[in-house]
Formats: C-alpha cells, structure tokens, sequence
DNA sequence: TACTGATAGTCAGCATACTGATCAATATCA
DNA sequence: TGATATTGATCAGTATGCTGACTATCAGTA
C-alpha cells in the first residue's frame, strides 16, 4: 500500500482543493470576490472587536505572516480596518467596517450552502460524522503545526 | 452557526495544514527534502514510465499549471527525467532517475509513518472511517475542481 | 535602571494552487 | 486539403502558507 492517492494527506489535499473551489465559485456566482481565507478573517474580526492580528491568526489558526497579507487584501477592499494599538505600540487593533459588516451578511447564506455542496456526497450522518473526526485528528495535532489553534485571551 | 472554525471548509483546511506539516517534519527529520507534492509526483512517475505531464496531473489530481514547477524542481534534484515525447512533439515524458529511485525506497517508511501521525487521535477503526467518508466527499465532488482525479487512458 | 528575553508585525524567499492567456502541435471534418 | 477546434506545456499574475530573519517594543529581573 504505497499508492499516494490512498493515504490521509493526500485525501486531504483533495478534499480541501474541492472546499476551496466550490467556496470561490459559490461566492463569485454570487457576486462577490472574498477568499476563504478573507472570510474567516473577516468573520473572526467581527465577532472580535479590535483585536490584534496574533491573536487573530490564533483563533483561526493561521500563520502571523500569512495573516499581514490577508489583512493587507481586506484593508484594500475597504472591508476591514488596521490601526495602531493605544495599549502596545507594536500591536496593530483590527475592526470590520460598515461596508465589511455589509459583505458578510449578504455572504453569509452563501457560504453555507457552499459547505453543503462540499459534502454532497454525503448523507446528513456521514457529514456529522467527518466533521466530528476531522474535528478529533485536528485537536490530537493541533500543536504540530506552525500555526496551532489557540484560545482567545481573556 | 456562522462559526467558520466548525465549518466543513474550515476543517478541511486545518486537517490538511497539519498533514503537510507532520509531512515535512518527518521527512526532514529523515534527512530528506520532498514536499508532499512532490512525492506523490515522483511515486506516480515511477509507477507509470514515460507517461506526459498532463496524464500525471490527472492521476494525482494536480492543476497542470502546478505540474511544471514541480517537475522544475524534481529535475533539479535529479530525481527525474523530462524529454520531448517522439509519438506528440508538444508533450513531454516523464521518468524516474536511478537516485530518484532511491529516494523513494528510503523514504517510503517515513511517509507511512507520518500518514500514521497525522491520524493519531484517532482509532484504527476511526481512521478508516475518516478515510472512507473523504474518498466518497471527494469522488461526488471530483468534477468541481479545477483538476480533477483523471483515470489513466490505456 | 540596565540587561535580557519575549513578543507583534513585517519582509524576503520559496512552494503550492488557481485564472486566463499564449504558442506549438495535433485532430477533426467539411 | 484546408479551416477549425482541441490539446500539451508554459507563462504572468495573484493568493495562500511556510521558514527564517529583522525591527520595534514590551516585560521581567538583577
């Protein structure tokens, strides 16, 4: 059994090549050019007035460095905000303008209906049950990753 | 639940960052340099000789704009050969070296284990299931990707 | 207070992935 | 045959993701 198609990471690979292709054909039928990426972030971001970009990148798990970019993309679109901290000059606060706020509410059914595509394959049972496994392999390697998912600071 | 960390995309997306991570630590740790791609490009290569670009790409599901650059790179290691095809001057064929040959043999062991990592929070029983629900996602959704898991023509 | 270590963000460089375009070569069919 | 369509490979451009380095700042402590 040393045939790549087989084995978990490659499973992986494909299975997460499909959720980002019917997300972005989903969401650009819809008329809107956001990544999945950008909309976590920009989900996150509102449910999290001001935070910092780390903390951000912990709650999503996302690399620091990945994370400048994404902002970068959001702060363009006019979709989200980055100022200076009053708290820590090195720090950068985010927050999700009206027009973000906007964009998400008008995404939002969007984006579930693109989940339920990703599973079409799927009985109901069987998507629960995936997502519960995934769930468990993503929590017993969590740390194994450079960008682990971390709690927020309270 | 508009909580994107519980989403299936979401999900996909952390179980597949942590797979390419477990990856390269293992592999690295083993002495070798070879991404996730590009291993399972040379086993493909290895076990069909001579075959194009294209017809790789769809064993393995690779967009083939990404399938030159990697081969860019296992050619630049010696680990594989390009030529001009004689039968279709616009294609190339692909093949093995000797010291790619190697390679794969040394590092079969180490990709096996970390395929076993990856799913060490779950069963044996569990992760057959993860895989068997990922097969049966990704063959419904196979056709909404760019690249799309192609038989071999024979 | 001065030193040390840690932290927030960015950057350069590299490797996937994609869209859409282009070029050369092949296939199809009127 | 000749016009047309298709195909194999590449390229430019963009967006994740990573490693490793760097600057500025903050926190803890001797």
């Amino acid at each position: 059994m040393s045939d790549p198609n087989d084995m978990p990471g490659h499973l992986a690979r494909r299975f997460q090549q499909i959720a980002v292709a019917v997300f972005l054909a989903e969401v650009g039928e819809a008329g809107f050019d956001l990544t999945p990426v950008q909309y976590a972030a920009l989900a996150t971001i509102k449910a999290n007035p001001g935070l910092d970009q780390v903390t951000l990148a912990g709650l999503i798990a996302y690399d620091r460095t990945t994370i400048t970019g994404v902002i970068d993309r959001l702060v363009a679109k006019g979709l989200a905000e980055r100022r200076a901290s009053s708290r820590d000059r090195r720090a950068r606060e985010l927050d999700i303008t009206d027009e973000g706020r906007r964009t998400l509410r008008k995404i939002t059914p969007t984006v579930e209906s693109a989940q339920r595509i990703m599973l079409r394959g799927l009985s109901a049972k069987e998507g629960e049950e995936l997502m519960r496994l995934l769930r468990k392999a993503i929590a017993a390697g969590n740390e194994l990753s450079r960008a682990p998912l971390r709690e927020a600071q309270v």
